[in-house]
DNA sequence: CTGTGTATGTTATAACATAACAAGCGAGAA
DNA sequence: TTCTCGCTTGTTATGTTATAACATACACAG
């Protein structure tokens, strides 16, 4: 994997309220775990901070070093569980094209995201889009039937872009 | 990597005559190679042959063991050298999801592919669809440079969604 | 013939991911 | 209480995907 720069620019391209929206990421997961019936446990939640502060992808060898930093667990199974559990209930996706993840950026929603990978600086920006309806449109004229999409666009994000700053 | 089933339905969901398409792939690559003065060697020209009579996905190691058995190489380099060529003078796609390549199934127009990916039978389609207008003027929004994407759709193919044979 | 560029051969290792089984622990039944 | 069931975590081992680094070969221009 190419350097992710995991700490770096920590916003999805604005400026905000960093402590707020990983708050806000964890409460959303917590209310959405009770309202399940699924357990968020003490593993699962540091993991899905973890994601939500480094605001970033991370792979899952990253966040398992976090987690064995505070005891919370060292070998690969322990982390990969972990980010299996968010992803299928919707906390955090996986970034195919990277083999990292990061927190779900939309939490509580029910969206297939598209993701702005910027190829300096490593951000990882989740829109929404409408994809979806075009999609099952053309897949459905040759019978396929659409499950589940990945759409992710490489590039450069505002603030890696040639003119400001350097180039990269 | 589950099963990706290499050899089964050859075809795009739709029966065609597949010697052709196989020795079209090649003919277009001969082409486009001595086109642009790079060199279409006997490896890279059989890595392709071995993708394009596959019809469908097949991981990097699956290759190389086909290499490997016809004394073309046998080392993981030989394999990943000769897909990255293939991928980078747009020959064959790599599909993330899968961590696999295919023969591209419009060789020659500048184009930016929807795989359609069948997880019952492992059959991968190449769509083109329309995208990548969207994409960019949403992308644009923010203020993001697409220089390339990812569109991969997962689900049934018309020959593995019940009703017709086996729910699988 | 010699240097340069491109391709291939080879070794070794990095990076990503999961199978399989053991151990802990809380909730509810007996 | 005590059992046992289901779920989570701990741990070992291994499987799978990918690349770094350096050696060799070969064609072609000078």
């Amino acid at each position: 994997m190419p350097d992710l720069h995991p700490e770096l620019h920590p916003a999805g391209f604005a400026r905000h309220d960093h402590g707020q929206c990983v708050s806000s990421s964890i409460q959303a997961a917590e209310t959405a775990c009770k309202a399940r019936g699924v357990q968020f446990t003490p593993v699962r939640r540091r993991v899905l901070e973890i994601l939500a502060e480094a605001h970033a992808a991370m792979g899952a060898y990253d966040v398992l070093a976090r987690l064995n930093a505070e005891g919370l667990g060292s070998q690969p199974p322990v982390a990969y569980r972990a980010l299996s559990f968010l992803v299928e209930q919707g906390f955090a996706h996986r970034i195919e094209r990277l083999n990292a993840f990061v927190a779900c950026a939309h939490p509580g929603s029910d969206h297939s995201p598209v993701f702005l990978i910027c190829r300096a600086c490593g951000t990882v920006a989740e829109a929404e889009a409408e994809l979806g309806g075009t999609l099952h449109a053309e897949a459905a004229q040759t019978g396929f039937k659409i499950e589940q999409t990945v759409v992710e666009a490489q590039g450069l994000c505002p603030d890696c872009q040639p003119g400001l700053e350097d180039v990269a």
